[in-house]
DNA sequence: CTGTTTACCTGGGGGC
DNA sequence: TGCCCCCAGGTAAACA
């Protein structure tokens, strides 16, 4: 499940492979995955180049020379990674891009829930990305609002609310709990922001540091997996790493939660 | 405001 | 081997 260290790890990939490099067929093999509001992808991609590519909390944002601006969002399944050796495009395989220089940048999605947005200049960026500040560059100020306006969310309820703070997903929202030694149930009002700020920027930086975590399906931009479901504390894991209390599942905020009963204070059933 | 449920999809795993 | 059911969890939309 890509979160934002994910592709965090995947755009760095991406901008020193393929900026500048001249874009020469775009294959779409289930066209359901683009939209593009009646225009053609392959055709406004053609002989053109990436000239940015940046992130807003798990979105992907490409800027080409011509102006063609493309928001990608992975959701659960999605993959994005390059090869330069002959390819044989599965069924999952549901775009393709082919450089001049012969590299290929493969789109493969499992669950067809990501999406390739072709979105208009006129605004900026963010005015079509439905999302809040980014977890990464999110300030104390800041923070502090959002607990302010919604102090009875429960922590994890509030962590993955992409609409207040983006980029935050299951898995690193559960590992922040547990780092800052609470039950996802406690009400953010009684958090201290300046800890919780520091946590989620330690954990996601971490993350990236390792490149992200493969716990199902998430690949590198080179198709590697990453090495940070090596140094998870309680997602999906059995035992507390810390105290060797058995891992608690439970389910707060509609999603599966792995919680240490002993480590996590205010913990409940 | 808060919360829950459903839909979108496919594959993997458990039970039998 | 195979079938049925549940589960995985990112987001939007519908609803209480």
């Amino acid at each position: 499940m890509p979160e934002l260290p994910e592709v965090e790890t995947i755009v760095r990939g991406l901008r020193q492979a393929v900026l500048k490099k001249k874009i020469k067929k775009t294959d779409v093999y289930f066209p359901g995955i683009v939209v593009a509001r009646g225009r053609s992808l392959p055709a406004l991609l053609r002989n053109d180049s990436f000239c940015s590519i940046g992130r807003h909390g798990k979105y992907l944002m490409f800027t080409t020379n011509k102006g063609t601006r493309l928001v990608v969002h992975l959701r659960m399944t999605g993959q994005l990674f390059l090869t330069d050796k002959v390819y044989r495009p599965d069924k999952h395989v549901h775009l393709l891009l082919t450089f001049g220089n012969g590299q290929r940048l493969i789109y493969r999605d499992i669950r067809k829930f990501g999406r390739w947005t072709v979105v208009p200049p006129e605004k900026e960026f963010r005015h079509y990305i439905n999302a809040g500040t980014d977890a990464l560059t999110i300030n104390i100020n800041e923070l502090k609002t959002l607990i302010k306006e919604h102090p009875a969310r429960k922590l994890k309820a509030f962590l993955l609310d992409q609409l207040l703070l983006a980029g935050i997903g299951n898995i690193y929202a559960d590992e922040i709990c547990f780092a800052l030694e609470l039950d996802p149930e406690t009400p953010v009002g009684k958090v201290n922001g300046g800890k919780l700020l520091d946590t989620i920027r330690a954990i996601l930086k971490l993350a990236i540091k390792h490149k992200g975590t493969s716990v199902s399906d998430y690949l590198t931009s080179r198709g590697a997996k990453g090495n940070f479901q090596n140094l998870l504390k309680v997602y999906k894991q059995k035992f507390c790493p810390e105290c060797g209390a058995k891992i608690v599942r439970k389910k707060v905020a509609g999603r599966s939660s792995h919680v240490c009963p002993k480590c996590q204070k205010g913990y409940k059933k």
